[in-house]
DNA sequence: GGGCTTCTACCTTCTAGTAGGCAGATCGTC
DNA sequence: GACGATCTGCCTACTAGAAGGTAGAAGCCC
């Protein structure tokens, strides 16, 4: 995530810095054209509506989990690390404000009144993480490198929903580290 | 949570629910107008400014969550039995649409787009609602009939984020069924 | 010239919020 | 008990500004 090279990665990266603030309805185009010094209407070249904006922003940004998913199963063998690597992104993205939140996690808070073309893509990111988190716990199981209370599809929601929890107690509280006082319990269980 | 008795009580449940389906910025004065059946104009009469409406709210949601809890403790002795009443209630909640999601948890997703007013507010039903949990886990590991793994203080806040985790991935799978399966196991866990 | 990209200029609708008035309830006061 | 005065709740009518979005021209690179 440097420098974008393109005006409409620009638009995308503002768009996403600004949704992680406030949300779907939190920001405007008129404050993506400030941020990326263009003017308002030229957004509309690139996206013609906000909601195919927010589309694609969230199908790239699932993109972007979904290769960052895979490259850490290339580097890292171990599930528990795998889990603790993944833990320990968002972490690092928290303490350092790059991403204080997932916006799959933020936007589903508001759902109901999101476009349906976006709430769809935001369903995909829970599936997808869930499967992938399932995945990992499952042959951690078989590996017996994880101990698992339950079946591995029903550890990686309670997985899944404690990440996002701990994001937003993080937020609440303004302490990044409320993030890491609620995952770090979560992978010792798993763990140990 | 019945008719409301006066018209600010209206507005104010009215809101409640607008709050809960899109956040602060997903509704408008115009959008409460139109299901209390008064003019626009009229809700300033009640409420200055949005943030003026959505602090009382948030107050108010606040005053009675902490009236719940304690005719909660009225009831119910079991620390673990607690435990799961408050599980319950908003497995009901979420189940029935009441209440799909804790406004506070939807709020602390979208903080730095908040009044201050507002924020301040959000950020005190976090501290409350984690030092009730914190309490009730202690009582029920004195009394043995909580086991935890870590200090009342930690497992409160894991128990919290799991609990609003689950209220995510219920509200982004569209299925009530989803909070329960996360919130069951966390529940066991400190049982057995 | 043709195709992008961005621009200016504009539109419509919605936003929170204001000003002032009007009907009815509640006053103390004579 | 009649009187005005004040208060309350809601109204109509309005504002300025922001929202998302459109039309069409200008600049620019191949």
């Amino acid at each position: 995530m440097g420098t974008p090279s393109t005006t409409s990665d620009a638009i995308l990266l503002s768009a996403r810095a600004l949704i992680a603030a406030g949300g779907y309805n939190g920001f405007s185009y008129a404050d993506i054209a400030k941020t990326v010094g263009i003017r308002n209407a030229s957004i509309h070249h690139h996206f013609p509506a906000k909601a195919d904006l927010v589309r694609v922003l969230v199908a790239r940004y699932r993109q972007e989990a979904e290769t960052g998913l895979a490259e850490l199963e290339r580097h890292v063998d171990d599930p528990a690390e795998r889990l603790r690597a993944y833990v320990g992104y968002w972490s690092a993205c928290i303490a350092d404000g790059s991403a204080p939140i997932c916006i799959c996690a933020l936007l589903a808070s508001e759902l109901p009144a999101l476009p349906e073309t976006v709430a769809v893509e935001v369903r995909a990111h829970f599936r997808g993480l869930s499967a992938w988190l399932a995945s990992v716990l499952q042959s951690g199981s078989r590996q017996g490198r994880l101990r698992l209370t339950g079946s591995a599809e029903a550890e990686a929601e309670l997985f899944m929903a404690t990440v996002h929890g701990a994001m937003l107690s993080a937020r609440a509280y303004g302490d990044p580290g409320a993030f890491n006082l609620v995952t770090r319990p979560l992978l010792e269980r798993l763990s140990s």
